[in-house]
DNA sequence: GTCTATAATCCGATAGAC
DNA sequence: GTCTATCGGATTATAGAC
């Protein structure tokens, strides 16, 4: 196999793993074993397993770029746009309640273990908050966008958190309603700020 | 030193690393060395690893319940009582941002790991969610109370994992702020105080 | 580019002296 | 109850053959 490939596939189950088991519980052989090389390959391609987060990091950035290029051309309506975004915990419900958010608990494992590529992952979480303050921006909230889009992802967090820790689907899909409700009360030419 | 006092400092420590570096992270060379004793003596107070998980937990639960009380004797009005729980992520801003909340961040991290604990450590949620549900019962809604309490729970929980990924103190008081409003609009008008 | 073999370290856990 | 010494296994990482 090529070298970029080889990579490719050590990037997409290291990806994966650090997902569904975490980072530090994620060994080498692990994602060896699953990409079909032995270890000692390993170093040809990352020579450590910060760099594997690095490239993982960065093959999420890309991902969630991909995903919101998506919901633009899946939908002209800001409104819906947004919604698109307030979806996603159900949409992977399963896998949330088995795993979380993948943004929220690889940021969250990356403070405790004081890893200077906390930032980097967080970074997902300010392509979420760019994209969703400018659809609140087009639907006439320019002066509190950032705070609305922040207000949206801090609900689908809290919403993820609990879901992994109780697994209550009906909690899920009441919370997500409510966000629904909350987008169009913030829909009316009254300009309600967030605050006070 | 007493058994159960060697036992209640090896716990008080385990407590603090688990919060502070995660618990997969943290040996038990890490809690020897703090507590001050040797890796050896370690067996004679806790057999396994688990155990002294299971026993910071109970622990928490004991806190937990404490801490609740204590909000019962500083207010008689359910809406403060609440109040005091909302601003937890206020009083605690530098401790989660550098390790998040210590329930949400662990039971994420014992989902990863499918470790069997996962639903003890979501109890300190269930207590939290039983007692929130009390004051809003208090407050005359019996009938969605429960609701109520997990999306007060649900908000705190998203500004944890925010405000650690993203350091944001600003966003941190503007959300708490935001809970107060939404407590007020859930009031009935029938037990709103009268304004004199 | 991929492999085997292995070094060096750290982990959880045990045994036994005192 | 506390200690030292140590086992067996897993981990990250390296060296070198092919």
């Amino acid at each position: 196999m090529s070298a970029s490939a080889t990579r490719g596939q050590i990037v997409s189950v290291a990806d994966r793993l650090f997902y569904e088991q975490g980072y530090e519980a994620t060994s080498f052989a692990d994602i060896a074993a699953e990409a079909g090389l032995s270890r000692g390959n390993f170093y040809y391609h990352f020579k450590a397993k910060d760099a594997i987060l690095e490239a993982v990091i960065a093959a999420r950035m890309a991902d969630t770029r991909t995903m919101l290029e998506s919901w633009e051309d899946g939908a002209s309506d800001p409104l819906e746009r947004i919604r698109s975004f307030a979806h996603i915990v159900i949409r992977n419900q399963a896998k949330i309640m088995a795993h979380g958010c993948p943004v929220g608990t690889l940021c969250n494992e990356l403070a405790k273990l004081e890893h200077g590529a906390k930032g980097d992952a967080a970074g997902v979480f300010v392509l979420f908050r760019d994209w969703l303050a400018e659809q609140f921006a087009a639907l006439g909230r320019e002066r509190d966008a950032e705070a609305l889009a922040l207000h949206v992802l801090m609900r689908s967090q809290g919403i993820a958190t609990l879901a992994t820790a109780l697994g209550d689907e009906d909690f899920v899909r009441r919370e997500v309603r409510a966000i629904d409700q909350w987008l169009e009360d913030q829909l009316p030419a009254v300009t309600r700020p967030l605050q006070e």
